[in-house]
DNA sequence: AGCACA
């Protein structure tokens, strides 16, 4: 079967430049996380060989990107629809919408750290967006954070008198639709809904895949091969859900369990990768037993046993 | 808002 969705489709405008996806081996999402967060990037080591540990009195300058570029949104975006996007997850700052006539519209998304940012765009590349022109985002680090950020120590851009002077370095941009506002999001329907009486046979190219990015939620459990699928219709197949899963690279088992309440499943992959990758695009995906909300998937909080392994 | 199997 063809094993190649997780590509993104190609570049689209002149103006993205963003590099593709790492090979699984050199990709953040592989890295062993060490405590609560789940994307240790490969973070910067205490390069400096032990001297000058404790000595710095403000925190680490570091100039890492910590800025989301987004590609792949409908002409029609909405700034509020990216700033419902990332607005839940950890770390954001603010979004900025770029929407021109000719070109495609694309976006980005400032958080305080790269960690932060890396996470992120591990929930949200690849999801689907808008569900009649069958488009999925996705994201990358941006090529240079957005300015108007807190500038650095030298920034000759000064000369503006106005103050930014908002707690926790969130400022704003001045731009035309930069979104950091803290309080509302309501405008969760600016998507339809999933086509409802579409034959969802072949998930790759008709599946509803999460329908409403803005209720979109990211999840808790560091990365793990193994998949938690739950939110399944009683109705619901382990067959339907092989037919489903085993279309992505890397996939290995699926175990449906269905005898305690709500039917759950369990999908191992070959590595966290190729989990994460899954993850992203399946999110909220409706299946044909679906009744509402679509599947919900988190990592597993323990990779599946592989007792028997074939050689 | 639910995580088993070895």
């Amino acid at each position: 079967m063809a094993a190649s969705y997780y590509h993104p489709p190609p570049p689209h405008s002149s103006s993205y430049a963003a590099p593709p996806p790492p090979p699984p081996g050199t990709s953040p999402y592989a890295y062993r996380h060490q405590h609560h967060h789940a994307y240790l990037p490969p973070a910067p080591p205490p390069a400096y060989g032990g001297y000058f540990d404790l000595a710095e009195p403000h925190p680490p300058p570091r100039d890492e990107l910590r800025t989301l570029f987004i590609a792949g949104l409908p002409a029609d975006v909405k700034a509020r629809e990216v700033y419902n996007l990332f607005r839940d997850f950890p770390g954001y700052v603010s979004s900025h919408l770029r929407a021109g006539k000719s070109a495609q519209a694309y976006a980005f998304a400032v958080f305080e750290d790269q960690q932060s940012a890396l996470a992120a765009m591990s929930a949200t590349n690849g999801m689907a967006f808008d569900l009649e022109k069958n488009c999925s985002i996705h994201v990358d680090l941006a090529k240079s954070n957005s300015r108007s950020k807190r500038p650095r120590t030298d920034d000759f851009s000064r000369s503006s008198e106005k103050k930014a002077r908002n707690a926790r370095g969130i400022s704003d941009s001045g731009a035309g639709s930069n979104i950091h506002m803290s309080g509302m999001g309501n405008s969760s329907h600016s998507l339809n809904g999933y086509p409802s009486a579409q034959s969802c046979t072949n998930f790759g190219a008709s599946t509803a895949f999460s329908k409403d990015p803005s209720i979109f939620a990211p999840q808790n459990n560091p990365p793990c091969p193994t998949l938690f699928v739950a939110n399944l219709a009683e109705t619901c197949s382990e067959r339907e859900l092989t037919d489903v899963f085993s279309s992505f690279a890397g996939f290995m088992k699926l175990k449906m369990q269905n005898k305690s309440g709500a039917p759950v499943a369990f999908v191992d992959f070959e590595d966290d990768y190729s989990s994460t990758e899954a993850l992203n695009r399946l999110q909220g995906a409706i299946l044909h037993s679906s009744t509402a909300e679509g599947m919900r998937l988190e990592y597993a909080k323990s990779r599946m046993g592989m007792r028997k392994k074939r050689s």
